[in-house]
DNA sequence: TATTGTTATACTCTATAACTATA
DNA sequence: TATAGTTATAGAGTATAACAATA
């Protein structure tokens, strides 16, 4: 079922295979975050930041003294792995841990004067490097792609 | 900059964050994919298959005798990546490895009738888990979706 | 020389479970 | 009892480099 519709000729060989999976929408989310994410990689990386480090740092740059329970229940993973995010984001001098006298499991991140210019330049490079990739799609398709994406995040955590 | 039209109101915590993230696509998609691929775990993960076994064995079922190294190239992987996905798919006896005599150093990967059977069985359930996940979706947003994933996905290897 | 399949290896990302210190 | 942060550990998923067999 749902088998015609798509001619099988062997023009569409590079990223169209004419398999069941091009109307699959988990396959062709992990294959188009995949284009997506290898830009990041390349614009950001000289700066060290890889993506779940860059989100992190960008939500600490946007919350400043967010929990780290907080930050996890954001980002979608769980407390232990954050950890070593923000270790990483103390190693770079970019946030700091710091002690909330209120209440003292807690731990407050703030974003260091570094943390934030690094964070706005990687931003920009990221920005930047998306606009070149999506350059084929036109402005009112990246923002329909924008709102159908956050459209289906809705869902998030109460599957 | 773009850092207007959005209202950063309180009421966006769930899913929306009213950070720059939510403007990135490349976040948006991975967090997507990540509900999708949930989905499809928890319809199919009884069937045994993960979502990359579930791909292969699509393709193998759709181009019986491809050859090992063809299929990785259209599942974007490397070919040392693809051995262990072979060799799950053929302990699972979806799939056997055929020795083509024309050339001696491939091997041919045909679907057994178990393989094509568990194929369309696996690929019903994530259908439906799919088609749950995304029903707050019309079928014009769907079809919208799909076409400009695949859009993205024409930059496959010609970055 | 080039290609196919393979192995060895390592790295990234993530999750689970258990621990500690606080509340 | 419950929560915040942490550690230890394991499991996907993927990549790189090198190898043997074959072209």
């Amino acid at each position: 079922m749902a088998a015609r519709a798509t001619k099988n000729t062997l023009a569409n060989v590079g990223s169209s295979d004419g398999s069941d999976l091009e109307h699959i929408f988990g396959y062709n989310l992990k294959r188009a975050y995949m284009v997506v994410h290898a830009g990041f990689r390349e614009a950001v990386e000289a700066d060290g930041l890889s993506a779940r480090v860059f989100s992190a740092l960008s939500l600490v740059v946007h919350f400043p003294n967010i929990t780290q329970s907080a930050l996890a229940r954001r980002l979608g993973i769980e407390r232990s792995g954050l950890v070593a995010i923000v270790d990483e984001l103390e190693t770079l001098g970019y946030v700091t841990r710091a002690a909330v006298p209120k209440d003292r499991r807690v731990q407050a991140l703030v974003p260091s004067p570094a943390g934030r210019a690094a964070y706005r330049d990687a931003l920009r490079k990221s920005k930047a490097r998306e606009a070149e990739i999506l350059a084929h799609l036109s402005a009112e398709e990246k923002a329909t792609l924008l709102r159908l994406l956050k459209k289906i995040r809705e869902l998030e955590d109460q599957e």
